[in-house]
This record gives structure tokens, C-alpha cells and sequence, in this order.
RNA sequence: GUCCCCGUAGUUCAAUGGAUAGAACAAUUCCCUCCUAAGGAGUAGAUAGAGGUUCGAAUCCUCUCGGGGACACCA
């Protein structure tokens, strides 16, 4: 975590209870100050559990069970809260009174970051190139990380960034030009409207399979340098000019329609072509102190840090991509201020981004300190062939909107894009962000399983129970619990737990597990206890309603949209 | 070659150094007069290998094997 967010008490207030009390104890029966480490154990063991008894017993040399027998003995005493005893080795499992219990089910989730600056950047498609599956992958990450920041009371400014200069756009405007057969802005009205990001897509694959000649490798070099000058001399008019604003301009219009489609906004979209002077600035204002001249470059050295040397500057006089990242780091701090960056990035640009932040952090410590990098792999198909942009056989994001479509059509007989897009959401998130993840379309949509749509169906199911009752009072106190409701309100109760932890750890697959679980717990209970027309009714709904909130929450979150009727 | 990430049931994934390694799909055996069975209850099945640290290792360390990525003017 960073400096100025450091969260100096993330527990829920429950855990903070017992965490306290459990504190106590151990200072007055052994003059330990110790983390209690409160966990939410399975259901057989209690409500929660500590292992400080085992943790303590290296420290003391006694006998582990009975550290452990001597505190729960201490916490039984306040018998108002909890019971307590001994189990495994050691452990001291917590078991909470009905009341305790229900009062926990009524728990607000942290507003850890109450006031909060967030800027998270994330989704970063390149105009001029095809806006992959990967794309689709990273902003469905983004925005439920942003979602997550936000439910604990955070500004989120979400922002998006992308390459609208450099080699690539000189690759994708060679072809473009030859294709209209030299600098012709008007012949580009020829291509539809509906087509032009594929074009777009196809002339950057043309383009790049042809710089390995090095005629035409030069040529492209040339057209790299004229589209900074181009920027430089903010030309907007010539011919030139003209078909580069205009191919620019339809990329971000793609852009748009398409986040508009899979529900995600950003507030701004920062480009190359608008850092890369301030890096350039910066960098050069570093010369001899942090970055070095070499060969006619300007480089950063990686290695004494255990990282690689890498061209910030190149021997033309260009920015790489790491003086621009250095430039966008010092924009977004201009313009934002903000408590906490995130930058959401495929692994692969891990390595570059660690020699960046470590080059600026050796002359703006304080610019990297507020910045957390969050890396996730890429996205395959069952089975799937290996993709390159380059060679052009890839997976565009909207075909793997088609994917989930035609699988949600075919087996649910459902042409509704809130499932489809659900489906596709909730495969992404349910795995922890890090490694490769493999979306299989068919399970995706299945309303069998760990999915998007079977979380969907459970939460209309529950609304439809409340709606079918006669009355429902959504104020009432429920006063017992009966075996069966107490496992149910006991799941219910651990969602602010997990909440906190996704918001700790950046972690939406936590919410997608507990939201499974939560389902699946329900269905238990909903199998051989009735509802409506039951003399515990009224508690009942309570806790159906209870469980419809924090489906919805949860379904939040991730971005999940919840159909009315399914 | 150097550095980084990864390796868990047939498959896709979980597991703050903690209890009997949890699920889902597939397989298999049961259970629907009932609030949406799109469900529920079972059975079978896994930590790549070898050492080490620890009261305790899928998790930390070393090595081996296997997969992916990064290694100077692309992003």
C-alpha cells in the first residue's frame, strides 16, 4: 500500500471488536502486544478464528493449547458477544450470541478511502491499431477495481491512454498512404463508416509486415519523425495532416462506441502525442544525474537496480515509450493531485514500467510513491491459437462480445446483452488478476456453475420471493435464528469482510467467490425451508432481502448488470 | 545466456505460513405435489520432482524439469 492511504485500521467493526479484546487479553495474561489475525473460519469451527495462541507459543515456550485455552477462557467471560473454545493445535474459534450475529448483518462496508483522489488508468487500446480481446480483458478489470475504490468513498477519475504517435502509427499511415495512392485525404470518405476501424486495423497488420524491407522500413522512419513535426508544428491542414487526424479521430470514435456498449466511461483519454514534450523536458533535465548518454541515445540504467537499460531517448532525438509514461506520470500529478494512482497494464509491460517508476523515482521520489501497477495476463481461448497484432490473426474485443452472444443465444435462448456482457464480465473476474486467463463462452453463459448468469438468475429468483409476499417489512428486527436461517445470516455476515479484502488487495475475484458461495449457501437454506406462507416468514424475507442487497452490491462491483426477469 | 512470472483433480479455477487443500464443469448414485430444479444430498479424483527452513509449507529458500514473458533506440 502507499504512503498516504495507508490504512491504519482495515477491519470491519466486529473483527475490531473481538481484535481488541482478544489485544487485551493477551497483554494482561502474558504482556504480549500481538496481531490477533481475526479470519472467518468454515462453519463447522465457528463464526471467526485467531491462531495467536499458536503465534505466541514459540515466543512463551508453553504449550500452545493451553495459551489458547487460557484466552478463550478470558473471552468467555463476556458471554453478551461470544463463545469461545479450543480447537487443532491450537486454534481459539469464536463463535458470535444471535444477537451478535444479526447486529453484524446490519455493518456499513469501509469508506477506507473517504475523500480520496483515485486516478486509475487503464484499457490503453492504441489508435490506429485493432482493439483486442486483451483490451476488453484489462477495462473490465479497471472498472471494477475503479468500482471497488469508489464503494469505499473515493473519487475515481478514470482515464485511458494511447499511442497516437510513434512507430506503429507511422507503420499503419505507410499503408494508408499507399493504399490511397499518396497523400489523397479525400479518397478516405470512400471507406464506410462501419468499417473504417477494421481498415484502420489492416493497414497497421499491412504496414507491419512490410517494415522488415528496409526501403520501406526507412520510409517509415521518415513518416515517424514527420508526425512528431506534425504535432510540433500543430498542424492540422495539410494533406498529410489531414488523413492522420482523420484515421486518429475515427480510432476514438471506435473507442467510444465501444466502451459505451460494455458500459464503462472514461473522463479522459490522454495520448502520446500530448506527454511526450513534457518527458522529453524532464528527461533531459536528468542528463548525467539519473539518465546517461549512450551511442547517441539517451538511456536509463537498469541494471544496478536489477532491472534492464532501457532507450528513453532515441539517437533521432525521439521519445520511446518510457519518456512518454515519464511525461503522462507528471500530467496526471499536474492535473489530478491525486492520493492514489493506478495503472492497470498487461504483464508483459511490467518490466518497462519498473525501469520507468525506479527513473523517476531517483529525481521525484514523491511521483511513484502515491503509484500501484497492477498486472494481469493475457486472454486465450479453449484451445486457442497463439495471437500477434502484428500478423493480424487476432482476437478483437468485439468478437468476444459475439462470442458470448451467440453462446448466450444458443444455450439459454436468450438475446439479452446484459447476460452475455455479464457472462463475459464475471469469466474475467472470478480468477485472480496476475495469470493467463482462458474464457470458454459456453461456460461463461451457463446457468449451471460458477458464472455470471447463474448469480444473475439467484438475484432475480430472490426478488421474485419478495415480490410474491403478501406484506414485507424491511425495518423489522429479527430477534432469533433458527439453525438453518443462522448458517445463511452467517455467510450474509462475511461480506464486509471480503469486501475489504478486494479493496485491500485490489481483488475482485474474492467478491465473485463470495458471491458464489453466498448463492450456493442460499440454495441450501431455500431447499427445505419455505419462505412465504411460513410462521417465521416475516424474518425470513428479511433475510432473503438482505441477500438480494448484497447480490446487488457485489453484482456492482463487478459491473454486472442484473436483468429484471431472466 | 541473464532476469521476471507461472506449474494444484480429466478441465477451468480457489486457498493472509495454519485445521480434513475448497469449488465449478465433466463422470457417477440418489432426491422434485412445493416460493423460478437454471436446484439439493452423495461417490470418485490434485499441490510437477528432489532437498531445506518452520510447531506447521501449495504458499518461504535451493536445485531439477516444464510453460510464458522481458532483455537498448517498437508499444
Amino acid at each position: 500500500m502507499n504512503e498516504r492511504i495507508k490504512p491504519n485500521d482495515i477491519l470491519t467493526e466486529m473483527n475490531k471488536e473481538l481484535d481488541q479484546r482478544i489485544r487485551e487479553i493477551c497483554i494482561k495474561l502474558f504482556d504480549e502486544e500481538i496481531d490477533p489475525q481475526i479470519t472467518r473460519p468454515e462453519e463447522q469451527f465457528g463464526d471467526y478464528s485467531t491462531n495467536v495462541a499458536l503465534r505466541l507459543a514459540g515466543k512463551l515456550g508453553k504449550n500452545p493449547a493451553w495459551i489458547a485455552g487460557e484466552i478463550s477462557e478470558h473471552l468467555k467471560s463476556n458471554q453478551d458477544l461470544a463463545d469461545a473454545n479450543v480447537a487443532g493445535a491450537g486454534f481459539i474459534n469464536i463463535k458470535l450470541s444471535d444477537q451478535a450475529l444479526i447486529k453484524a448483518l446490519e455493518e456499513p462496508s469501509s469508506m477506507l478511502f473517504k475523500d480520496k483522489t483515485v486516478v486509475m488508468e487503464f484499457s490503453d487500446p492504441n489508435p490506429f491499431k485493432v482493439l483486442h480481446a486483451g483490451h476488453l480483458y484489462t477495462s473490465i478489470i479497471g472498472e471494477s477495481i475503479s468500482r471497488i475504490i469508489e464503494a469505499s468513498g473515493a473519487k475515481v477519475h478514470r482515464v485511458n491512454y494511447g499511442g497516437d504517435v510513434g512507430l506503429h502509427v507511422a507503420k499503419t499511415m505507410w499503408a494508408i498512404l499507399n493504399k490511397l495512392g499518396g497523400e489523397h485525404p479525400d479518397k478516405l470518405n470512400q471507406i464506410p463508416a462501419g468499417e473504417r476501424s477494421q481498415w484502420l486495423a489492416d493497414c497497421y497488420v499491412e504496414g507491419a509486415s512490410k517494415a522488415d524491407d528496409s526501403k520501406i522500413a526507412t520510409e517509415i522512419t521518415g513518416l515517424n519523425k514527420k508526425i512528431y513535426q506534425l504535432h510540433d508544428k500543430s498542424d492540422k491542414s495539410s494533406p498529410f495532416a489531414k488523413i492522420y487526424w482523420t484515421a486518429r479521430d475515427w480510432s476514438y470514435d471506435y473507442f467510444e462506441d465501444f466502451y459505451k456498449q460494455i458500459d464503462i466511461k472514461f473522463e479522459k483519454y490522454y495520448a502520446e502525442s500530448q506527454v511526450y514534450k513534457l518527458g522529453l523536458e524532464k528527461i533531459k533535465g536528468q542528463i548525467g544525474s539519473v539518465y546517461e548518454e549512450s551511442d547517441g541515445a539517451v538511456v536509463f540504467r537498469g541494471e544496478k537496480d536489477g532491472l534492464h537499460t532501457r532507450v528513453f531517448i532515441t539517437r533521432e532525438g525521439l521519445p520511446t515509450y518510457e519518456a512518454k509514461e515519464v511525461g503522462l506520470a507528471f500530467l496526471k500529478k499536474a492535473e489530478y493531485d491525486f492520493d492514489l494512482s493506478v495503472i492497470v497494464t498487461a504483464n508483459e509491460i511490467m518490466q518497462y514500467m519498473q525501469v520507468v517508476q525506479k527513473s523517476i523515482s531517483l529525481f521525484a521520489p514523491e511521483m511513484v510513491e502515491n503509484t500501484r501497477h497492477i498486472n494481469h495476463g493475457v486472454v486465450k481461448l479453449p484451445g486457442g491459437v497463439k495471437m500477434s497484432s502484428r500478423k493480424g490473426n487476432i482476437l478483437k474485443a468485439a468478437d468476444l462480445i459475439d462470442l458470448a452472444k451467440e453462446a448466450n443465444a444458443q444455450q439459454n435462448n436468450s438475446k439479452d446483452p446484459i447476460v452475455s456482457l455479464g457472462a463475459i464480465k464475471y469469466a474475467f473476474l472470478k480468477n485472480r488478476i496476475g495469470g493467463d486467463t482462458i474464457y470458454d463462452p459456453d461456460q461463461s453463459v451457463s446457468l449451471e456453475g460458477n458464472s455470471g448468469p447463474y448469480i444473475q438468475y439467484a438475484l432475480t429468483r430472490g426478488k421474485s420471493i419478495i415480490s410474491k409476499a403478501d406484506s414485507f417489512d424491511s425495518n423489522i428486527t429479527i430477534k432469533t435464528l433458527e439453525p438453518a436461517e443462522r448458517s445463511l445470516a452467517r455467510k450474509l455476515s462475511e461480506y464486509p469482510d471480503v469486501y475489504q479484502s478486494s479493496l485491500n488487495e485490489f481483488a475482485p475475484h474474492y467478491i465473485c467467490g463470495y458471491l458464489f458461495e453466498l448463492c450456493q449457501v442460499f440454495n441450501r437454506f431455500y431447499e427445505s425451508n419455505r419462505v412465504l406462507d411460513d410462521p417465521r416468514s416475516k424474518e425470513r424475507l428479511k433475510l432473503v432481502d438482505i441477500y438480494c442487497r448484497i447480490l446487488e452490491k457485489g453484482l456492482d462491483i463487478l459491473g454486472v448488470e442484473v436483468p429484471e426477469k431472466m
